[in-house]
RNA sequence: UGGGGAUUGGUGUAACGGUAGCACGACUGACUCUGACUCAGUUAGUCAAGGUUCAAAUCCUUGAUCCCCAGCCA
């Protein structure tokens, strides 16, 4: 991999710790397994299989840069596959969406992707496979291994048994010429949806519960989006993704870890179909087909929101968002509409690795990912987006001074434009108090404040309306300190140090936009913890829209998807509702602001109404640390905490043990 | 009560019998024409109890807690 700025996003730190996917690689390399490929390392081929029954979120984004990432890390190669066996969920509208997608977050690699450089496997559907499934189904029906069974899908329920009781079912033990007769009737559309399934006779009793004889055909008479009506019979995920797998060569199938205890099955697949094969296809059944090793890893869940296809749906149907690329979602296509980089998305992604363990990763590690990679390659630009108005008392009325902006501190070569400083000039509202708390240095009566790239500016007076709010401020300039330098003493070193540089805007050469403004979606870090419905937790203030000032120069030239740095105030991406002369900026993130950081509620200050609720637990004080360690997100839910609170408590704890019961 | 997983600072993650490390956050301070960035420093951890060992996060035993599983979904 390499450091290129297109490849920022990815720190040398996490690149030298391999995962347990790649200690398993490294591993199975040393003892022969898989192969080498030209390069002489590891045989990798890899592939990320969504359904096409929603748009992708953050999670596959995890998942996608785990199996491209390590196509990429060992020279191997990605496809792209549809895992496309149930028709009824399926639409034409997902597939373009997901291939988008993608696209989009394996361009942070800078090696291509699924259709094109050099980790290109391509694009697959499992539809296009059916047949080679059906071919294998009656292989095994004929090797004694599956079954047509005549018993509803409530009938299937019912006999499923339980712990230390068998399932059952009478149709078990029909002859191989009887299962072929009557599974080419499903096939041909003899019977009606859910009359029969195929299932594999595997075992009645098992523990695990998959292993029951599971369905591995259902008969739905159903328009599939790629085969269309060819098809009524469909294949069930077990039994097809095994032999998606391993037509494409995979060698490493990744998928979550609710999928741990179907392994046993997937393995059971494919052993069956190679049951009786050989490797140089002598014999009655050919060759032998190739057998990946399934890998099961933690989801990525992010808190503040909700992942399932189930509630983001609802959320759209229901009008909570605006769409599926609502900039609030955290679906792919409303994180780049917002602003986010598909960079900074691997970074995070990456950065929590790929293990075993369930858990949270804090919405603001996101977010710190974008504002690293955007501080890296946004231009500034300035905006106000609660003015106020600065009459500049000793400024001619009419004068113009052009001055220079640097477009990128962070970037010299991105160089300086033009902006034009005049006698009226718009400044943040809670830039200026006429009367400043503790810690406030920004402007004020008497206090003289740097304004970014123009000049120094001491405020003389307010004006204020009927009602008292102010509706003007009045202040001078100093004509010593244009560019916002200060003039320098005899020694060489400023006279003068402003404790704040504000950024502002030109009243008379401005331009106005819509700005929208999100915040989290929900108010809970687990939405739906404390009452068990996600929707309790909504924020209501989850969007704000705002007229803004803005530089006049983005009025003309800002394209949509262009990102920005506001000063002082956040990235900001241009939105595809924007028309011309009238453009629309979503804020990605704001900056991190140490000052507004400082004037919340400190934890320690409600501490007591904490210990309070810990008592409320009921649980004993004695295991307090423990419960409050293990299972403290259940507990603190009941007790209404936030995971702030609860770990502001555990440090409490540590340092006042509550008394023994 | 059956089966499958998991448990390391606030969070995420390394260490695979041999110095518990890294990142993010938080806190201090420095720097600064963004209260941003950057830099320096501080803070804080092996679920519990036994056992094996010169040595245990790691191996053994017992227990605790959390997650997943009885769709003709994936």
């Amino acid at each position: 991999m390499s450091d290129t700025p297109s490849n920022a996003g990815a720190s040398p730190a996490h690149e030298r710790v391999r995962n347990f996917i790649e200690v398993m690689i490294d591993a199975d390399h040393a003892a022969g397994r898989w192969g080498v490929n030209e390069q002489g390392r590891p045989r990798v081929h890899t592939r990320f299989p969504p359904e096409p029954n929603g748009y992708l979120h953050i999670g596959h984004a995890k998942s996608i840069c785990l199996n491209y990432g390590l196509a990429v890390k060992y020279g191997g190669r990605f496809n792209l596959r549809f895992d496309d066996t149930n028709p009824v969920k399926e639409e034409q509208e997902y597939v373009d969406s997901i291939q988008n997608d993608v696209r989009w977050i394996t361009s942070a690699f800078g090696a291509g992707s699924y259709d094109s450089g050099p980790h290109a496997g391509g694009l697959y559907f499992a539809s296009n496979y059916f047949e080679t499934m059906y071919a294998y189904a009656e292989e095994l029906i004929k090797k004694g291994h599956a079954y047509v069974c005549d018993l509803t899908g409530d009938e299937v329920s019912q006999r499923r048994g339980s712990v230390g009781v068998p399932a059952t079912s009478p149709f078990r033990d029909r002859s191989v010429e009887e299962n072929l007769r009557l599974f080419r009737e499903m096939r041909d559309g003899k019977h009606p949806n859910g009359a029969k399934t195929l299932r594999a006779k595997i075992d009645l009793a098992s523990p695990n519960f998959n292993l029951r004889d599971p369905v591995m055909y259902r008969i739905l008479h159903e328009e599939h989006h790629n085969t269309g009506a060819k098809w009524c019979l469909y294949p069930m995920y077990d039994w097809a993704h095994g032999i998606e797998d391993s037509l494409e060569n995979i060698t490493h199938s990744i998928c979550t870890l609710e999928f741990e205890d179907h392994r046993p099955l997937y393995d059971w697949f494919l052993r069956a179909i190679n049951e009786g094969r050989t490797a140089d296809g002598s014999g009655p059944w050919g060759k032998l087909i190739p057998h990946p090793q399934q890998i099961e890893f933690a989801k990525f869940r992010p808190t503040y929101t909700v992942m399932s296809k189930r509630n983001l749906l609802k959320m759209v149907q229901s009008g909570i968002v605006r769409g599926w690329d609502d900039p609030r979602m955290p679906t792919l296509a409303a994180l780049r509409r917002r602003g986010y980089t598909p960079e900074a998305i691997r970074h995070v992604t990456e950065e929590s690795s790929a293990t075993k363990v369930e858990g949270y990763v804090d919405l603001g590690k996101i977010e710190n990912a974008v504002r690293d990679h955007l501080n890296k390659v946004a231009p500034r630009a300035m905006a106000v987006l609660d003015p106020v108005k600065v009459v500049i008392e000793n400024w001619p009325a009419g004068k113009v001074d052009e001055l220079d902006f640097v477009i990128n501190p962070e970037d010299a070569s991105a160089g300086t434009r033009k902006i034009a400083f005049t006698r009226e000039i718009y400044i943040e509202r809670e830039d200026f108090a006429e009367n400043p708390p503790k810690g406030f240095f920004r402007l004020s009566p008497g206090v003289e404040v740097r304004l970014r790239w123009a000049y120094f500016i001491t405020c003389t007076g307010v004006v204020k309306d009927a009602a008292g709010n102010i509706t003007e401020i009045r202040a001078t300039f100093d004509p010593e300190t244009r560019g916002g330098n200060s003039p320098t003493g005899p020694d060489g070193k400023p006279t003068k140090k402003p404790k704040a540089t504000l950024h502002w805007i030109s009243a008379e050469r401005c331009a106005d936009a819509e700005v929208r403004l999100f915040d989290r979606l929900f108010s809970a870090e687990e939405p739906g913890a404390r009452t068990g419905n996600w929707m309790d937790d909504l924020n209501p203030d989850s969007l704000k829209v705002v007229r803004a000032k803005i530089d006049g120069h983005l009025l003309s030239s800002a394209r949509v998807g262009e990102k920005f740095q506001f000063e002082r105030l956040g990235y900001f991406c241009v939105d595809p509702d924007s028309k011309p002369g009238a453009p629309v900026f979503n804020r990605t993130v704001t900056l991190k602001d140490a000052f507004a950081a400082e004037s919340k509620p400190k934890a320690s200050v409600r501490m007591y109404t904490l210990i309070d609720a810990a008592r409320e637990l009921k649980v004993k004080a004695e295991r307090m640390g423990e419960v409050l360690s293990r299972s403290g997100l259940a507990e603190a839910s009941r007790a209404e905490l936030t995971l702030d609170e609860v770990r502001g408590l555990k440090e409490w704890l540590k340092k006042n043990p509550l008394p023994k019961v």
